[in-house]
DNA sequence: GACATCACG
DNA sequence: GACGTACGTGATGTCC
């Protein structure tokens, strides 16, 4: 290797590790080595970002020299000048400090330069690094969006943001700060820094910053002329303060002659050397990018002792579907012979055939079990006569079918035993089923699951697509058999041959899928979201279903009675205000009354061509006219009388008296339930009228119903995720959040603090967590677009964490297809990289995510663990509203059940994920929802 | 069955 | 630089 004297010609790369770090231990999950323990998730996550940049980095404009900076000790020269200096920042992670070294390692195993001087930030080496080069006549890019770093921009120097791969030049700089790269000090002095505790000039931002120094040309002269300044306040802050702001230029410039203990020259590129850099790979146990970086460099990727067995391969193809070699099970020594082999091999997959798909009412009708692709049978149990063969519709049992009580029987020992695993798709149906029937199945797997895992947000996860998808089997329809419509028949008139070839392939099926997807949980590293977010919730869940909820028929009776006499009242004013009859429950014939026929304003809107009439536009409207007013209390009515009262009643269950929701686990991207059947999740609480619903869900008498429900946990949640100082500090002090937010943004003391104000930072909250824009903001609070912009720009400004965040995210969620939750789910964002409007919507998604889907974990993780901690303690956990559970409790066990579930929920994200903020549950009790909530 | 609307977190 | 836009759900009634 020849060496050159660095000079002109020559490209120094400067990578700003302390931020590669920080990058790759938020954006990943706490990922552990395998063999001892180790948290590595930031180390794995840093070696993955220094592979990406040498591959980014290897063209024509490839750097002569590098280095990777670090930040070493914690006490530096600029704590001396102001022992605030950085004090807000959070201790570093417990598992982040082990790692600390092993980053150090892992760039000196990539033959890459690796700095750090005691008493300094990288910062300062930096600066010393780039002007030393710029003096030799090279040129510099500095590897980071830190803005910090900015000043040292221009003549040569220029800035790359690797996670967007974007080049901040002069022009860069100037669209950041308002002033040249030269000035950048000076703006910072004035605006400070939340996140470093500079302090600035209070009251001043960048916007403002910018504008001064430009008007005055730096700011020692803005300083000196400070009496100038028209705006009386901002005159009396620059002089009052004129010793804080020069202190805070002090600690924001960089200095640029640390005491280096080498030369540029130390710092020319190297190849890596393949045995170092493969060996500490290997010792880290990152399998992936071992052996992506062995195939680049050409090189024989090393043996990872504790390797997964390499996964059977697949045979699909070898064994195709034949639904004539299916057995139809009549007898019990035939069903025998499918039991012993089942015990043979520990495993079996099993589906139910019902007459309907409601569990609490629908009647076992057949079984289908399946032990090995292609070998699966069918166990007829209550078929009926088929209705071809018997006119007059009779319902005696056919033939050949063994009697259902000797059938279970026979199966309940190995379906409840500990050592057979049963594998279902949507197990939560089957269990409930055979709950029903005496039968606890345990221990199960579940594809459905599975799939929701791996692949979450990539398509759905019913039976037929994953059977086209994985298996490039197309099933065989049930819309055939039963037939659609008024002529519709249920499973059990199904004749028992069609039956078989029907039911035994949904095993079959099952178990295929199942052969291939249980490796690859491992592989996409999704095992232990599987394992315990997934899978467990299935017997606690059916559980809740099956207990269900009481609710009093006479309750909602008499209120669809009221709200219909309303209705017809307000339906009558309506047609009176109109002139004319029409259908007030159409918005087709209500846009034309009022768009037409009465001439208002607001034009066509939908797809459609029609008016859109929703609600905020009637809203707007009805400050002018009666008849959109009394439209709106119509729909209000219409809504609670048949989505509410009239709906619940038919819920009620004859056999139990209670209504009994299904929860689906694979409903929502984010790991959110969705409940259906009745949806039990949009019982309305948010008008009187509406809440006054809850009062018809009722507790046995003797019990009453206790809700707790997690405080802001998604804003929590966030303020961890971010990692945003004040957020955390003020949940710590037990402050109103959205007050907090208020007086922060706008300067408004909190003892001062108006609920409008407040309302409005509320908004804003909530608009952070849905990936904000100037427009929703403006919509939502009924603002001018700017005014709403202006507000998220002072949310920035204030908490740089946000933006941060937010930018991360959409950059991991580009590169990887998909995020992640704090706990290791993977939401997949497959349109993230789409054009045009649709990227948008997938990126705000991409933001919203990690911290609704968290959320999500955190609840599950609190309802896994409920049913052990209550045991004994006469209460039920009956439902599930997202960030809320209610349950059924004995009068004498309320307090104590308050305090244990309380315990739980607050401590659900223990021991795997070390939130920085607490998790706070509210309580309430009461004889109904609507006391209890 | 698509669409609009509106209930919840 | 324009484009549309808050995130996640389910149930209901119209209308084709």
């Amino acid at each position: 290797m020849t060496t050159t004297q660095f000079g002109k010609g020559c490209h120094l790369h400067l990578i700003d590790g302390s931020a590669f770090i920080f990058r790759a231990y938020h954006a990943l999950p706490p990922l552990t080595r395998k063999s001892d323990g180790l948290p590595i998730g930031a180390v794995s996550g840093f070696c993955n970002m220094l592979q990406k940049y040498v591959e980014d980095n290897a063209g024509p404009d490839a750097p002569t020299h590098v280095a990777v900076i670090f930040d070493k000790g914690s006490h530096t020269f600029r704590n001396d000048l102001y022992d605030l200096y950085k004090a807000n920042r959070e201790a570093m992670p417990e598992d982040l400090r082990p790692q600390m070294p092993l980053t150090r390692e892992a760039t000196k195993a990539f033959n890459i330069a690796c700095k750090e001087l005691e008493g300094y930030e990288a910062d300062d080496i930096i600066a010393t690094l780039a002007v030393q080069a710029r003096e030799a006549g090279g040129r510099v890019t500095i590897v980071s969006s830190d803005k910090d770093l900015m000043q040292l921009v221009g003549g040569g120097v220029e800035m790359l943001d690797a996670m967007k791969n974007k080049r901040i030049d002069r022009d860069g700089v100037i669209e950041k700060f308002g002033v040249g790269p030269e000035r950048v000090v000076d703006v910072q002095a004035l605006a400070g820094d939340s996140v470093d505790n500079v302090p600035g000039a209070p009251g001043i931002g960048v916007k403002t910053a910018a504008l001064l120094i430009n008007e005055y040309g730096d700011l020692e002269t803005l300083l000196d002329r400070a009496e100038e300044i028209k705006q009386p306040k901002r005159r009396q802050t620059l002089i009052d303060k004129r010793d804080q702001i020069e202190l805070s230029k002090k600690l924001v410039q960089l200095d640029e002659e640390t005491p280096l203990d080498f030369t540029l020259d130390d710092l020319e590129v190297k190849d890596p050397e393949p045995d170092t850099l493969l060996s500490f790979l290997a010792e880290m146990e990152f399998r992936t990018l071992t052996k992506r970086i062995a195939d680049k460099l050409g090189a024989e990727a090393p043996v990872i002792a504790d390797a997964p067995a390499p996964a059977d391969e697949p045979e699909a193809e070898a064994i195709p579907f034949d639904a004539s070699k299916y057995e139809c099970v009549r007898y019990a020594a035939a069903l025998q012979k499918w039991i012993d082999q089942t015990y043979e091999r520990g495993w079996v997959a099993v589906d139910t055939e019902t007459t309907g798909l409601n569990e609490m009412i629908a009647n076992l009708v057949g079984i289908s079990l399946c032990v090995e692709p292609g070998e699966a049978c069918y166990i007829p149990l209550t078929h009926r006569e088929s209705a071809t063969d018997d006119l007059f519709g009779s319902d005696a049992l056919a033939e050949g079918q063994m009697p259902l009580d000797e059938a279970l029987n026979l199966l309940k020992p190995m379906l409840e035993d500990p050592s057979i695993l049963k594998i279902g798709q949507n197990m939560k149906y089957d269990a409930k089923i055979f709950r029903r029937y005496g039968v606890d199945v345990a221990p199960i797997d579940d594809t459905m699951l599975m799939s929701y895992a791996m692949h979450g947000g990539e398509h759905g996860h019913g039976m037929d697509t994953l059977s086209e998808r994985y298996l490039s089997h197309t099933p065989i329809p049930i819309k055939p058999l039963l037939g659609s419509g008024k002529s519709a028949i249920t499973f059990d008139k199904v004749p028992i041959d069609e039956a078989t070839a029907y039911a035994a392939e949904d095993a079959d099926i099952t178990l295929r899928l199942w052969k291939l997807f249980k490796p690859q949980l491992h592989q996409v590293q999704v095992t232990t979201v599987y394992e315990t977010l997934e899978r467990p919730l299935v017997p606690v869940l059916a559980e809740m279903e099956m207990h269900g909820i009481k609710v009093d028929r006479d309750v909602l009776s008499r209120m669809s009675n009221a709200f219909a006499q309303k209705m017809a009242g307000l339906e009558a004013e309506i047609h009176e205000l109109a002139g004319e009859n029409f259908n007030v429950g159409s918005p087709a014939q209500l846009g034309e009354i009022l768009f037409e026929k009465m001439g208002l304003e607001g034009g066509k809107k939908g797809k459609t061509g029609k008016y859109s009439t929703g609600a905020d536009i009637l809203e707007d409207l009805a400050t002018e006219h009666e008849l959109p007013r009394r439209v709106l209390d119509w729909r209000q009515l219409s809504k609670l009388k048949s989505t509410y009262t009239d709906a619940l009643q038919t819920h009620i269950n004859p056999d139990t008296g209670r209504v009994h929701t299904s929860y689906s686990i694979t409903g929502a991207n984010t790991g959110r339930l969705a409940s259906t059947d009745p949806n039990l999740q949009n019982i309305p609480v948010r008008t009187e009228e509406g809440r006054r619903i809850r009062e018809a869900f009722i507790a046995e008498p003797g019990n009453v119903l206790v809700s707790l429900d997690y405080s802001q946990i998604e804003l929590r949640i966030l303020a961890h995720i971010a990692d945003i100082p004040t957020l955390k500090q003020a949940f710590a002090d037990g402050l109103d959040i959205h007050a907090m937010t208020a007086s922060e943004m706008f300067d408004v003391p909190l003892d001062e603090m108006t609920p409008d104000i407040r309302r409005q930072a509320k908004a804003i909250n909530f608009g952070v967590i849905y990936g904000i824009s100037g427009f929703g903001l403006a919509r939502n609070l009924r603002i001018p677009r700017a005014d709403a912009q202006g507000f998220i720009d002072r949310y920035f400004e204030r908490f740089p964490g946000i933006r941060r965040y937010m930018d991360d995210t959409i950059a991991f969620a580009k590169e990887n297809g998909y995020v992640q939750t704090l706990f290791g789910r993977k939401i997949h964002t497959p349109e993230i990289n789409a054009k045009g409007p649709h990227a948008g919507f997938s990126r705000r998604a991409a933001i919203n995510a990690p911290i609704q889907g968290t959320a999500a974990d955190v609840i599950r993780r609190a309802m896994v663990r409920m049913p052990e901690a209550i045991n004994g303690l006469s209460a039920k956990m009956l439902l599930q509203v997202h960030d809320e559970l209610l349950f059924e409790v004995a009068e004498d066990s309320v307090e104590q059940v308050i305090g244990v579930a309380r315990d739980i929920m607050e401590g659900a994200a223990d021991p795997a994920v070390k939130l920085d903020i607490k998790l706070v549950a509210d309580a309430g009790q009461g004889a109904n929802w609507a006391e209890a909530h």
